[in-house]
DNA sequence: GGAATGCGATGACTTAAGTCGTGCCTGGTT
DNA sequence: AACCAGGCACGACTTAAGTCATCGCATTCC
């Protein structure tokens, strides 16, 4: 693979994007590359933020874990997309752990410039709140699932989600790579290994959906959005 | 009760108080003020945004709402908070809906006014992008209760909480006033009305709090802030 | 060709969470 | 004083969620 190019990769976040080559190329010079290889860790939940992290290949993933082990996924972050700058905003310690989902590569910036950015070119501003309110948009419907939905519809939105983001039409319906194991997608839609297993096979049971190996064909998309509508019980038509 | 001076509640608002009085008075020129009853919606989830709201006496609950009828409060706002901001900086409809906890008002800021300022503004624009992170902050813990604690541990956390915040010292304790009703803290801390009375009875048989009328007696902090701690089952000493 | 390993499947069980119905206070109203 | 409504208490029950242990199948690694 070839050495990817920092300014490029600076490019495609929302916020630096409209900055001119020349900028782009002086922030890029204060950039320090590093890479990570699969489940390794780019900080700790409570570690202090020095600066911020660009992801420039890979994904990260920002999560909370338990003492029991348990871990729930806030967000996982690919190419263009940022880590950390909450913390760099009000201050305070990292709020969650971040550890590479696959074999990565980020940016660091430091926090020194990229705060002088935001306080001197107020379109880098401005764009910066218009990512982090989409930020808390989307930490708002987490909630909502995680206290209002039951796991079956959790997991039933995941796989919307692939299956839009990721789906092929062919003749047998919309199919997907499932890349993730089931202790993957339980952190994603806060559950356990188990229940992942166990509402898959009743998705399959009820014709909904059907796996191969690492593949997931969804052969009834519309009972799958309605499975992502429900709420918790009672909701149960009388 | 008097009337309220709008340029002194904008004062309040951490983004605005940077401003010079002048720029405070010609904000507010632009507000409109409106008197809202105890649980009387400002705006429903899925609305278009055309404003900001600035909680000026009382207090509004930003929240979400399942089919069921069960709530999930996101955060409740009082004097010189702001409601509504998200929304209008990413452009989408209201994430979520905001009602009024008790007898308030709010003011009303145009869309257009509040953007141009922050556009042109940048220490306004810097300060909004603090409140947003502090916001995403208390989200992502919020995230991590639901997903990784139980609703005793949610529990204890209110009112810890509520003791640190309102509480006062006396010789039998820390007290401090409990207005809401049991509907409410379930709201809160997502669950329901059943299990928020069952767990503070647990507490009060472990002698760890003393309930009278509306008032919450704290007799064993020590023991409360242990159960904060706590975290799904497997905690469990062996 | 095994041996080790990690993951998925699954049945049996436990427990927290939630539901439902009833009855009792308490505070406000007329 | 009598009444009513809202909220709380509580016991009995149902169910989703989570735990545990076992088995089997691929992959990978010597």
């Amino acid at each position: 693979m070839a050495v990817l190019d920092p300014v490029e990769t600076l490019r495609r976040v929302p916020f630096f994007a409209v900055l001119p080559l020349e900028e782009l190329r002086a922030l890029a010079a204060h950039c320090v590359v590093r890479r990570l290889d699969r489940d390794e860790m780019l900080f700790a939940e409570g570690d202090p933020c020095e600066g911020l992290f660009v992801v420039q290949a890979g994904a990260m993933k920002l999560f909370k874990m338990a003492e029991t082990g348990r871990e729930q996924v806030l967000v996982t972050e690919r190419a263009g997309s940022t880590v950390g700058e909450l913390a760099l905003f009000d201050g305070g310690p990292f709020p969650a752990s971040a550890a590479a989902v696959e074999d990565s590569t980020v940016l660091y910036l430091p926090k020194r410039e990229f705060l002088d950015l935001c306080r001197h070119n107020s379109s880098v501003a401005f764009a910066v709140i218009r990512s982090l309110a989409t930020r808390s948009r989307y930490l708002t419907s987490l909630i909502e699932e995680l206290s209002l939905k039951e796991v079956s519809h959790r997991l039933a939105r995941f796989l919307r989600d692939r299956a839009q983001r990721y789906g092929v039409r062919t003749r047998r319906g919309v199919e997907f790579p499932l890349e993730e194991t089931n202790q993957e997608i339980g952190a994603e839609i806060g559950t356990v290994r188990d229940l992942v297993s166990r509402n898959l096979r009743r998705f399959v049971d009820r014709g909904i959906i059907k796996m191969e190996r690492r593949k997931v064909i969804v052969l009834d998309m519309a009972e799958l959005e309605a499975q992502v509508a429900g709420t918790k019980r009672a909701a149960v038509e009388k």
